[in-house]
DNA sequence: ATAAAAAAGGACAATTTTATCCGAATTAAG
DNA sequence: CTTAATTCGGATAAAATTGTCCTTTTTTAT
């Protein structure tokens, strides 16, 4: 199937872009809030804070108002970003038909085609700040959550 | 991780590539062949050329001298038929963060930039014949295997 | 008819991804 | 200092994907 992120990056996505919704008023959140706001199992969901907070893009806090945070501006944490740190950086790199190397001397029949999309997801995701997508969450052009 | 195919998609589209690619000579080519020819694990290849028979979008001949071969001219076998035959229709309408619907008036934080990449993905695989992707290795200019 | 060549199909195994559970560690507040 | 709130980490489970193996069926050629 054609995917384009993984549950683990997907809601690594929407976790971050949802905290960054708070960060004005500098508030954390914790765990069950998180969970909520994004529709995703909490106990996976903690798995991939972690996973983020140990990346230091998010700062975890324990004890009694403990939670996370964003670990730094929501204007400077692109989308790329995110899915750099759950998949890695040879991702952008990786192939959709499975070759060790996407090179223009040995191309695959699609290469250029594909990396059109490729390039154009990369640029999206580059140049997409989280604070850019927190923003229309705020005034409620967009959402975090599927309709039921 | 980012994927943009299965391998079982990943290699239904390069078995039916291989196919064209032989199809000016009418040749079948028999699994093991086809397997050798895309780099693919055999057995698992044979699952998905039987799946891609029975969909009508290759013929599978039994008995010596079988194998099997395009149902069809290559020029009208689009790569969205692939995608679409291995996947259901619904996936390019599925969702990169989990929706259960893409809609303009419930929109993910990142509707407008993702939705104009799914449709530039969807196109590409729309107006590509496989007939134009096996040209190009037909003429030596592309490739089917990865270096090693 | 017979034998050989091939795909078909079912059962199963390995791997990866997704998910849950629970006890330990840490921290804040009283 | 004690307690409660919270994340952390390890073990484990469930599900999906990928992969293998072996027997049956069909077909061709002799
Ligand atoms: S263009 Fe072709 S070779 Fe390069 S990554 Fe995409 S599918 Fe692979
Ligand atoms: S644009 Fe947003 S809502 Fe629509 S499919 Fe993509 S991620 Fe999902």
């Amino acid at each position: 199937m054609i995917i384009m992120f993984s549950k683990a990056c997907e809601y690594s996505i929407k976790a971050v872009i949802y905290l960054a919704t708070r960060s004005e008023q500098n508030q954390r959140a914790r765990l069950p809030e998180i969970a909520e706001a994004i529709g995703s199992p909490e106990a996976f969901t903690a798995k991939i804070l972690q996973e983020l907070a140990r990346k230091k893009l998010l700062i975890s806090v324990k004890g009694p108002k403990g939670g996370f945070e964003l670990n730094g501006d929501a204007d400077e944490i692109s989308l790329y970003k995110i899915v750099e740190i759950m998949d890695g950086d040879s991702l952008f790199h990786g192939c959709a038909l499975g070759f060790k190397k996407c090179s223009d001397v040995h191309p695959c029949p699609v290469h250029n085609k594909f990396k059109a999309i490729r390039d154009h997801l990369t640029g999206v995701l580059l140049t997409t700040s989280i604070k850019e997508a927190a923003g229309t969450v705020d005034e409620g052009q967009s959402f975090l959550t599927s309709l039921k």
